[in-house]
DNA sequence: TAGTGGTCTAGACCACCGG
DNA sequence: CGGTGGTCTAGACCACTAT
């Protein structure tokens, strides 16, 4: 500690996070300012910034102008979650690819749908329902709705060959998404699609995208069973 | 454009974004070094440098040192999940929390329990089974094993009042930590426990900590009927 | 080894918001 | 209004790694 050891931001936030951890300053209590910090740290206010943001990122901390950084009163665990193009998910483990479009056409969506992409009148979207599979076994089974209004070259893919999934994430950016992961149990018709028993446990990821204020798509991801979502988390405090 | 503008990191992240969704330059593709970016834009290299942080932490592009930075080949869904103690978690739901022991002994984990903690020889664990309630209905039970020998203070905890996930989490800081999302068919007991038909759908968050080397704690926490895991993102896009 | 991103500094100004 | 965090700049040096 005597000599400056070439200090980082990381060294800083490190630092810094020891004394919450020491409980030197426990949680809701007013932190110094940057400044004092950079004077006692012996590193520059800019410094003591990047250290601190990353902080308030993680949960750490709160920062509000004027009024100062402040110990988070209530801890989170923040994780960080990677929803790949399912043709990548199964490739990386390994396994052969296969897609298949079950059903495609103009319909009516029911109020649920229409709830979920925000729309206030029934106007008629393309639902398309897939099947993915890994190594010639179901492996997640697509029911999407798109919005041929915002996203009108859709009508010139070929869904046959090309998932929407694929060709949505690639082309159509979206600048909002809502993400729901839930359970559900295997009707006989999701059963028969993936392969598995009715009434078994499967788990669910619910995408809905908006480009602006004009909804995209949304699209009800059900996966076979047996799959995991996984992720990690490193603290900073290594 | 032809005011300076004001320009911050947030309009040049906004910018080269846009070059990006434009197709510019294509997945793959090499973009112009930093400095660059910066004199064509107008700005310091620092400024451009913080902007292309964030689109390497979205994942919008890849940056390696000498290497330069690329347009990222595999676009995928990036969301940030906050998961709170869960009487947080309730209570922020405008709902009653209530929290019950079910059970609590020392024994000797199962093989796929050590395997989770990595645990090489088989010692015995501190189990512990809890309820948590919302307006008095069952809302999650939690199945948790604890290193003793990691948190030997767990003992002084009086379990019956504070359950484990808030006096772990509050107090027991870790550096890494493992999840797992899934779905699994109520069993009977799981039903009983969460006033669930036998067969039930219900959603799982399994979380295992450690503090550098040392593991904390495993948690299976499963989820009564209907519960969702929400997030959103908001693209850099705006 | 050379090119690129990553970081640090000192100083300045701005934006927000609590007192 | 004043204090605090947020950002920008110009320049310098460092760290990594592709060539």
């Amino acid at each position: 500690m005597n000599r400056p050891e070439r200090t980082s931001w990381k060294e800083i936030r490190k630092a810094i996070h020891g004394r919450l951890l020491n409980a030197d300053y426990l949680p809701g209590d007013r932190l110094p300012r940057d400044e004092d910090w950079a004077r006692e740290l012996g590193c520059s206010r800019a410094t003591v910034q990047r250290a601190m943001r990353d902080l308030a990122v993680s949960g750490a901390v709160e920062r509000r102008r004027k009024g100062g950084t402040f110990v988070s009163v209530n801890p989170v665990t923040r994780a960080t979650l990677d929803i790949p193009i399912t043709r990548l998910e199964v490739e990386e483990k390994g396994a052969l690819y296969g897609y298949q479009l079950v059903d495609r056409k103009m319909v009516l969506p029911p109020a649920n749908v229409a709830a979920r992409l925000g729309l206030s009148r029934a106007r008629r979207l393309l639902r398309i329902e897939a099947l993915h599979f890994a190594d010639h076994r179901p492996y997640l089974f697509e029911d999407r709705w798109v919005c041929p209004q915002t996203v009108p070259d859709i009508a010139d893919v070929d869904l046959e060959t090309e998932s929407a999934n694929e060709w949505l994430v690639r082309n159509k950016p979206f600048s909002r998404a809502d993400l729901r992961f839930y359970a559900i149990a295997a009707d006989d018709r999701l059963g028969g699609l993936l392969d598995a028993e009715p009434g078994a446990a499967l788990f669910v990821i619910e995408r809905t995208t908006w480009i602006g204020d004009a909804p995209i798509t949304t699209v009800t991801a059900v996966t076979a069973p047996g799959y995991q979502l996984l992720t990690q988390i490193q603290s900073a405090t290594l």
